[in-house]
DNA sequence: CATCATTGAATGATCATTCAATCAATGACA
DNA sequence: TGTCATTGATTGAATGATCATTCAATGATG
């Protein structure tokens, strides 16, 4: 605690004063990384202009946005996920923003679906895999930070959406090896 | 310590002589995990009958085993993962094993690529995916418990497969929904 | 008796939390 | 305007709880 007041440039009296506990105050961390990434994909979703699979595009584009997708907030998500002590406290700070983001995924692979020709595999599998994808994705970069790269990570989602929805989705160019 | 040492039914004394600290027990700890997911996707991928689409898949299936899959395991793994002062050891102790499995991977997938038609997208980015697939449905596995099916997890899988490879993989059947 | 294995109470380090002391701001009064 | 009282904000040293590690004592074995 004082490490990380010290760090912050405040009193170890203060936080604490505002915080209450070193638990609430991971807890409005985690919220704070909760609320910053819902409001980085909200807002590309919300822009009326554009079609179904753009605004899919663009909430994938959300979770390796520079701002998002740097090591050390990764690390911190994670530091999260870890902890198995509390797993349900930390799950319900967030539940309701996996929620949404997942519920508008379906509705848009729905959507996608079915304009184009795709009928075999349901939207509420691609929409799982796409959340499985960006968890998986980003322990990827967590773990091989010398490979650091935001658009690979991006250009391997796409693949896949490319290959589940090939009218909507372009493949990307796969130019260098990794 | 003391805690660990009575569950498991041995004296502090005799767990700190055998394993000399406490970070030496987590890595032991860690690396018995690695080794066993290690012996479960070798002995299947080893099995000389098989074909390289049945060897992805036994690979595959080797993450979604009733005996590696487990709740407590699954909780192990993000506890390591999520600890981000020691991320560089814990990566050493299973770096070899990783890199085995994702070139084992990429080498099968290469083979079924240049069998079949599928050339739009790489075998390096297909086993990259997977990686990515296998921890990030693990974490869905881990944070969803109450609709953990390993059955389901495998299917997200070999749907991802069948639609990069068609000719090589089935889509699996999706009866109900989720 | 000697050697080696085993024990767990005692130790010491770490660290979240508390709270008496200090400081700053506001306003009342001469 | 200057002085002082009052209230509330801020501080960080002291506290106490937790917990990994140590090691003298005990037990087992040959």
């Amino acid at each position: 605690m004082s490490t990380v007041t010290e760090i912050a440039g405040l009193s170890l009296g203060i936080v604490n004063f505002h915080f209450k506990s070193k638990q609430k105050l991971l807890e409005e961390t985690l919220l704070f990384l909760a609320n910053e990434h819902h409001e980085q994909w909200l807002e590309a979703f919300d822009n009326a202009g554009l079609s179904a699979p753009e605004k899919l595009l663009a909430i994938v584009d959300a979770h390796f946005h520079p701002h998002i997708c740097t090591p050390k907030k990764l690390a911190v998500w994670f530091a999260f996920f870890g902890e198995a002590g509390r797993r349900q406290v930390y799950r319900n700070l967030i539940n309701g923003i996996d929620q949404e983001r997942y519920n508008i995924a379906l509705r848009l692979c729905s959507e996608i679906s079915e304009d184009g020709g795709c009928d075999d595999i349901p939207p509420t599998q691609v929409a799982n895999i796409l959340e499985a994808l960006y968890d998986g994705i980003w322990l990827e970069l967590l773990t091989y930070p010398e490979n650091f790269q935001r658009s690979v990570a991006r250009d391997h989602i796409s693949a896949f959406l490319s290959k589940v929805y090939p009218d909507h989705f372009q493949m990307p160019a796969f130019n260098n090896s990794d």
